[in-house]
DNA sequence: CTAACATTTTTCCAACTGGTCAAAAATCCG
DNA sequence: CGGATTTTTGACCAGTTGGAAAAATGTTAG
């Protein structure tokens, strides 16, 4: 129920050296002796981390500027700069530590499980990221909307390879007949698109829904629906009989 | 198949009269003599619109320039804003009109069809907007991320309306037993995210489904697998004996 | 042709943008 | 303490931004 905290995002990139053209070495890798990196360092860099997920998750990319997000860590541009070398850089690592987040939820669907339990639980723990990640929810939609211009590699290589394994998991358990068979792949792409919806367009949600229920009454509601609809949905006609509630 | 043109965007609005601070009445409304609006000047407001649904669908509000709207609409910075008075003009245009046409195939549900044809064509519909018109989709998604700050008040005013009312609907069908009991409004929530998706997370769906199977068979896929999905999850136990396929 | 109008282009501007730099201020450490 | 280092700040810059003015160029009716 409580918001665990995100996986800190900092690792290296000590701030920008100025003595000379010391750090200069287009080496494109500078791993000569990384600098353990102090407390303080770490603490500023996700204080810039996190306003900037703010920033760049409502106005996206190009709509964010660097003194926005210096404000909203509560701290001057140059000072900021002083951290990160540059807004794409922000972004760049804000980016990366997203899409590690972002593909757990479906590494977890184990082939030995069952297959209702094991989709059950996949659209529950999207569905929780939606409600208590919704800005990296944006922040991932943002980017997709503007032709993931950042991570298309990555989308096209670790997730394609990804879902192609999890799509075969599925393949599997309608071939045992234990799934209504249907494509595999639009099936992935629902549940996405239906927990996502909760964080990405939570403002419509919202104002259709109305003042009551809000809240956990809300994910509640979502959760049991999603449920109802998939599971009866994917429920083979062989094992129809089941009368639940 | 052929993506029919949306309705144009242009109403009124004449060329921004300069002629001293005559159209400087900040009266907000300016109908006095809309000034018939020749068929050129329609011409060149869509052209601009166009542009700006191109741009603006990317990009967000504040991502989006005007000299880049100028530039795909093929004119000067300046000619663009003696057709518009600002940037924020061009968006609150463009949002109402997609309001109108966001709105249209839900509208189209009606209270005496059969159900399961509503909803399935209703489904079709939303499907068919994402591949026609995936630039409003996403213009409608950049919107929402941001909170809908143009459009919130229309949101929950005449789409709560008419959401209100369709969900009285499909209540009344799962009272005469003809629909599985669920909650209608999640209900409409998950046929928007499936739909849209296609739209808004395009490049993603391209990516992982690969090369093969694209345009038109990938549309297919997804409307089949949709309707397998609601459908089936929809379906009261009552008439579940039903084999297809 | 020409006056009245519509359209377009050129020039300009103030505010904002991402980013630099040197100096000041804190902090660390022996 | 005092020197070295790290962090913060203020001034600054070149490029971009939304937008205004006005001059220049059509266009059209009489």
């Amino acid at each position: 129920m409580a918001p665990k905290k995100l996986k800190s995002v900092a690792q290296d990139a000590a701030p920008a050296q100025r003595t000379g053209a010391a750090a200069a070495k287009p080496t494109k890798q500078t791993p000569a002796k990384p600098r353990p990196l102090t407390r303080i360092q770490r603490e500023k860099q996700d204080m810039i981390l996190e306003a900037a997920l703010e920033v760049f998750s409502m106005h996206g990319f190009r709509g964010a500027t660097i003194d926005q997000i210096a404000e909203v860590a509560g701290m001057s541009k140059p000072n900021l700069l002083y951290y990160f070398p540059s807004k794409e850089e922000i972004h760049r690592r804000l980016m990366s530590a997203l899409l590690v987040t972002w593909l757990a939820p479906l590494e977890e669907m184990r082939a030995d499980g069952d297959p209702f339990v094991e989709i059950r639980s996949y659209i529950r723990r999207k569905l929780e990221m939606a409600r208590d990640f919704p800005r990296e929810s944006r922040l991932f939609a943002n980017e997709m909307l503007r032709g993931a211009p950042h991570i298309i590699d990555m989308i096209a290589v670790d997730l394609k390879a990804l879902v192609d394994e999890k799509a075969e998991i599925l393949l599997g358990w309608m071939d045992e007949g234990k799934l209504s068979r249907t494509d595999p792949y639009h099936l992935i792409f629902s549940i996405w698109a239906t927990t996502q919806h909760y964080a990405d367009f939570d403002v419509q949600v919202r104002a259709v829904l109305g003042k009551g229920r809000d809240g956990e009454g809300r994910f509640e509601d979502a959760a049991r629906y999603l449920e109802h609809l998939f599971l009866f949905g994917l429920t083979p006609k062989t094992k129809v009989g089941k009368d639940a509630d």
